[in-house]
DNA sequence: AGATCTTTGTCAAATTATTTGACAAAGATG
DNA sequence: CATCTTTGTCAAATAATTTGACAAAGATCT
């Protein structure tokens, strides 16, 4: 099924970005990103001394968390701890993403369904997106018993 | 907000990969994705000849796709249709993750909240998803009035 | 007030990564 | 057999990044 690739390729630990790609996309420059995995708040995959260094997705969050703290005002060790604190809302994102989003299928031209399964307080109810171009809405329906 | 943040970053267009990334990510490689963008099939971004070539998210989803249906079996050719007329489930994702995950709000240690929003056919009630180490469960609750 | 630390920017030489045109090759199709 | 599709490989040229070094501004400490 394409949508689990789809949500496997968004939280694959695999997928790097460059470190101008991640400067681009966060406000922070190089010059702090390089200071800051000096530091050891934050870390890059490198596979040999004068290669690219790239970054997950995950750091891409941290990063930008911290970001927000240092344009709060707080100095960069503040900026740290307090992301740190979040545990990474990133993580908790990603595993929504893995567990929570089970299906992604078509139903039509520019028209979808994301499902995202039972409530735990009332299985007998399934919980879906419709997403078409209009943007999404959230509807419930009874779970359907398999059919095998 | 930081989750709006978080959402943000995820379906941020400006997002890039460079071809090496997508070629390991997808498993297309790069005389492939060559060949696909000269046949028109898939675009990248490039500042000026010579440069590199960086490709988006979606660019991503899609490659991904026409990938899945060239080891089913089908031509390149016809893969790319069939990747067209599936209306790209990468937008259809990208789409909820913009418009129906709401709010992401970390509760304490190792745990947080993703805010759905309200049931169309049921506005009284709001879904949510609570993320802990276990994974995820979903929820429903009344709606909060709003204080202001 | 001076010393020290934090944080970030800039520079240049060295190295890696990518681009590009060209060409080969295997298999499919006409 | 000719032509097209699709992919791989090569090498020269170019871009992108790394790295160590150093400067600078502001905060903090004594």
């Amino acid at each position: 099924m394409l949508g689990k690739q789809f949500r496997q390729l968004i939280t694959n630990e695999h997928l790097r970005i460059s470190v101008t790609e991640l400067a681009n996309v966060t406000g922070v420059s190089t010059s702090q990103i390089r200071y800051w995995e000096r530091k050891g708040y934050i870390s890059s995959k490198q596979s040999d001394k004068n290669k690219n260094h790239y970054f997950s997705f995950l750091t891409l969050f941290r990063v930008a968390t911290i970001k927000h703290y240092l344009d709060q005002g707080f100095t960069l060790a503040t900026a740290v701890d307090k992301e740190r604190q979040r545990q990474e809302l990133g993580k908790v994102f990603r595993t929504f993403i893995t567990d929570q989003v089970k299906a992604i299928t078509q139903l039509g031209p520019k028209k979808g369904e994301v499902i995202l399964g039972t409530l735990t307080d009332d299985p007998e109810k399934e919980i879906y997106a419709v997403v078409d171009q209009k943007g999404t809405r959230l509807y419930s329906r009874p779970v359907k018993p398999d059919r095998h």
